[in-house]
DNA sequence: TGCGAAACTATACCAAAGTGTGGGTTCGAC
DNA sequence: GTCGAACCCACACTTTGGTATAGTTTCGCA
């Protein structure tokens, strides 16, 4: 089920292309494909044997044929997204039609191959959905990191770093709170220390990465 | 060439369709359509026609086949965005490939509809492209005013604006570019009031608007 | 029941930011 | 040559921001 080949250096964070397709000698080929330029491949032949055997968390893609055993590989790209797994995905396929291109397409794809394609064109793809996930990992980690400093904070810390990011100023801050200024300072000083923000400026981008 | 059929209202910010076919009676369909949806449509059988006859600078999006007399509809849509027009597409076509639907998407279009399609579809999709288009007015509209405004500062003035949205405090930004705190101070005021931002917080959404 | 976290307040003090006034230089355009 | 724009500096002052110390209250939970 699982034939995959490794090149000589692998890791937990090289990337790796995930292949579905229920043809094993289209599996085989792609993996020796990958192998000959030093990338990492491990093939499935279904989605569910995909979900069932990796957990999806190395950096890479996943390259899959949309007709499928069981589920479509549309449905596939949107059910990967409900669980919240953001990874690049390339289409490929033999009897695709322009509207299911539009959905994927649509959906987020990078790419939407119809066979026969060159070599060339898988790699040009996969070579930028290596980019678009290593982009994608980079945004979220930053996200993750904010909101993990955003969650050391109380409510009132909360309050006051959104009235700072909108730039009142501490008196008003009170005014609205109906707090006194002093404590206002208090809190804004602890949502500095917390959010490791250096300036209003660096805590106003963090915050943007909050949603405002 | 041009024969369009106003709706009952019409203004120069009511958002219009521009349709693109060579096809006399579809270009003709296609705006009875849009008629009976109140909305205004004004139809070319050519790219370079509608280049021609409008400046397209009315909110709206255009319809067209990818197929056109003369130039590909794809490679109009590139020419569009060299010339610096951001106006949302929809493609058509009777005899279009996967690679030219990718090609299309990718490109940014709102959609890429085959004949044959019911008319919800095309209504779907411009109201998607209608709202697209909004969207992107209203950035760049924001992002213009700002742009404005920054070209009222000197070169000092934006240094000193950079250097304030780094979250560097006054003696750093003096020490920095060699002059005293209290002409940091003078500049700052400047940049404050000539970027209509009453705070810090303010400026640094603005200053992100310019780029960073 | 007692303990800790969260929230609040005050006094005091210092640092940073902002404003106004007044004055200086350089440089290019009219 | 003079006029204006850009750039620079200083003194004096006010406002705002930030920190430290010390204490009170409330509330949930062990």
């Amino acid at each position: 089920m699982n034939d995959a080949r490794r090149p000589a250096k692998t890791s937990s964070d090289t990337p790796v292309v995930y292949v579905v397709d229920d043809d094993p000698s289209i599996r085989e080929a792609l993996v020796d494909l990958f192998l000959s330029v030093q990338t990492e491949a491990q093939a499935f032949e279904s989605a569910q044997a995909l979900l069932d055997n990796s957990d999806l968390k190395r950096p890479g893609c996943i390259l899959l044929d949309v007709r499928l055993p069981g589920a479509n590989g549309l449905d596939f790209q949107l059910h990967l997204e409900k669980l919240g797994n953001q990874m690049p995905v390339i289409f490929m396929t033999g009897h695709g039609d322009i509207p299911m291109t539009v959905r994927a397409m649509k959906a987020g794809a990078v790419d939407f191959l119809a066979k026969p394609f060159r070599d060339q064109d898988i790699l040009d793809a996969v070579a930028v959905a290596f980019q678009k996930d290593r982009d994608l990992r980079q945004q979220s980690a930053a996200n993750g990191a904010v909101t993990e400093l955003a969650k050391t904070l109380t409510r009132r810390e909360h309050e006051v770093m959104a009235a700072v990011v909108q730039g009142l100023m501490n008196k008003q801050i009170a005014f609205n709170l109906g707090i006194s200024e002093i404590t206002v300072k208090l809190h804004r000083g602890n949502v500095m220390r917390k959010m490791e923000a250096r300036s209003v400026a660096d805590l106003v981008r963090k915050a943007e990465l909050l949603g405002l």
